[in-house]
RNA sequence: GGGUUGUUAGCUCAGCCGGUAGAGCAGCUGGCUUUUAACCAGUUGGUCACAAGUUCGAAUCUUGUACAACCCA
């Protein structure tokens, strides 16, 4: 650690003066005691209490204990109102200097917004009806030495919120509940994996050989082993290689990494979960994505139809399945058949649209190019797009009608992709023939191709039955069902430069 | 990588044609025993992101840098 570390972000006259109070504190007690237990939470002192009125709760006489982070602070003289919050909810207090003593009193009316408080003491309506606690004890348990952001705006800054996502938490409860959803979306996929018999596993996240998709990679390095390590792009490879093994269904949810640039739809590191299904195939990856997806919007905000940025999104009727060139004509009907399966004319189409034309001559390279630039987009509705190009699909089983597709989807929503699956391709002459392929594409100057990675042909050639597989963004299928614009949002610590 | 916009008190924001810094909240002092963004009176707090330039004089104009948001690739 350098000696800048050891100096404080910021300080200022506030923090100055708290931390004055914290050394007074210091002199006559623990300023940080361990010992306060809260008997009950906020959210279950509403939910029991509530619907008694004021004469009830005199009879009954509710003692409970509560604990939380004080928001608002109302004092009036001889008696005063606080808000606390705890994980859930909000709780209101009510201290009188007659009921605590003149000392804790004083002591209360200098504790700041922001600190945490044990309070205990009986439950009572106030003339407004707000249930609240009479407090008998109320002492600090953790010193608040930063200001928090103003009660009524918040925090709105979104560097801020990004950057010291702890204090975006305990300002903002919508962000509170993305994560939340989140969670529970995670939970919902794993349990429907779980229900269709799948085994969860772990593979590593350390490759020798990046593989199992086009991108590219971060490097590492281990320094015992003195070798070059990467990051994986993703776990598809391993999970194939446990199908190999005979673990017939399989899945992971964890982190890949890719070395490309930031947006509202990337972050370097994002969460997948990825299955894989032995004696299955591509149409039987998306009966799966799609009852994965519903369960998990139904267990994670009860519903089926969701707003997304103003529009409707429904995960209800089945998903509409087209093929690459289909979709392209339906939201372009300016384009026929002809026009599709002719190279000079798709050429000249993306030239109009794009600075970025593929080098490639191949047709559906092409085809694929100019569905990313003018249909991809539109596709709001839940959308499996079939027929990805054999060159572009490297570790994907081939059509036996057509050996220039793969039997291959992609899945969009709100003009995303969302989901990717296919037929595994489980020739290892073939896929040998694949991988050299990548390898000429690399050597031409393709950072995202892919490695020859010979320990999984050898797998391979072991024998792998016919199996299908599927990835599905879970940052992005979260954005979805939270309305939330960027995946910054939902992700708890998004990457970001150094302040 | 390119374009646009932004960065002023702890937070949310004003600050016009260049004349040396403002509000609300938070903090501090005092008052107030059922408040709800409590209220009333007083008060502290700023390297105007950073660095150069133009000018008698720059938060304000110019250029560059950093970070961010949005759009494009």
């Amino acid at each position: 650690m350098t000696d800048e570390n050891l100096v404080p972000v910021d300080e200022n006259h506030i923090i100055s003066e708290r931390r004055e109070k914290l050394n007074n504190i210091r002199k006559f007690a623990n300023a940080y005691p361990n010992n306060f237990k809260p008997q009950n939470t906020a959210d279950f002192i509403h939910a029991t209490y509530a619907h008694l009125n004021h004469d009830e709760l005199q009879e009954q006489a509710i003692n409970v204990s509560a604990a939380g982070r004080m928001m608002l602070k109302r004092i009036m003289g001889k008696a005063s109102f606080a808000t606390l919050q705890d994980g859930q909810a909000k709780i209101q207090i009510y201290i009188s200097r007659e009921k605590i003593g003149e000392e804790p009193y004083n002591a209360f009316k200098h504790f700041d917004i922001g600190d945490i408080l044990g309070v205990s003491g009986k439950l009572f309506k106030t003339k407004t009806g707000e249930l609240t606690i009479d407090v008998s004890k109320v002492e600090l348990i953790s010193k608040c030495l930063r200001p928090l952001p103003e009660k009524f705006h918040g925090l709105t800054d979104l560097e801020q919120r990004y950057r010291m996502r702890y204090l975006d938490l305990i300002m903002n409860q919508d962000s509170r509940q993305v994560f939340i959803t989140r969670s529970k979306v995670v939970q919902s996929m794993r349990n429907s994996m779980v229900n269709e018999s799948y085994l969860e596993v772990e593979t590593p996240m350390m490759h020798v050989i990046p593989g199992g998709a086009t991108a590219k990679p971060f490097k590492t390095h281990h320094n015992a082993l003195d070798m070059p390590l990467f990051l994986r792009v993703a776990p598809e490879l391993y999970l194939k290689r446990l199908i190999v093994g005979g673990l017939h269904r399989v899945f992971e949810i964890n982190r890949n990494f890719r070395n490309e640039g930031l947006s509202t739809r990337h972050n370097p590191e994002f969460t997948m979960l990825e299955f894989y299904e032995s004696y299955a195939d591509y149409k039987r990856m998306m009966e799966i994505t799609e009852i994965i997806l519903r369960k998990s919007a139904l267990d994670s905000i009860g519903k089926l139809e969701f707003e997304y940025q103003g529009k409707m999104v429904d995960f209800e009727k089945p998903f509409d399945r087209l093929s690459l060139v289909d979709s392209i004509i339906k939201y372009n009907p300016e384009y026929n058949v002809n026009d599709l399966n002719n190279v000079d004319f798709l050429k000249q189409e993306l030239k109009k649209l794009t600075k970025e034309v593929p080098k490639s001559d191949a047709l559906g390279v092409l085809q694929l190019a100019l569905f990313e630039e003018n249909t991809e987009g539109k596709l709001w509705q839940p959308t499996f797009i079939l027929d990805y190009p054999i060159e572009v699909s490297p570790l994907a089983r081939a059509s036996d009608s057509n050996t220039k597709i793969t039997e291959r989807f992609e899945l969009f929503v709100v003009g995303r992709e969302l989901a990717n699956g296919y037929s595994e391709l489980n020739d290892p002459e073939d896929q040998s023939s694949r991988f050299k392929a990548q390898v000429a594409q690399k050597d031409a100057g393709d950072e995202e191709a892919m490695h020859y990675d010979a320990d999984y042909i050898r797998a391979l050639e072991y024998g792998m039955p016919h199996t299908g597989g599927c990835g599905i963004g879970i940052d992005r299928l979260v954005m979805l069902l939270t309305d939330s614009p960027s995946i910054r949002d939902v992700i708890l610590f998004p990457h970001m430069r150094p302040e």
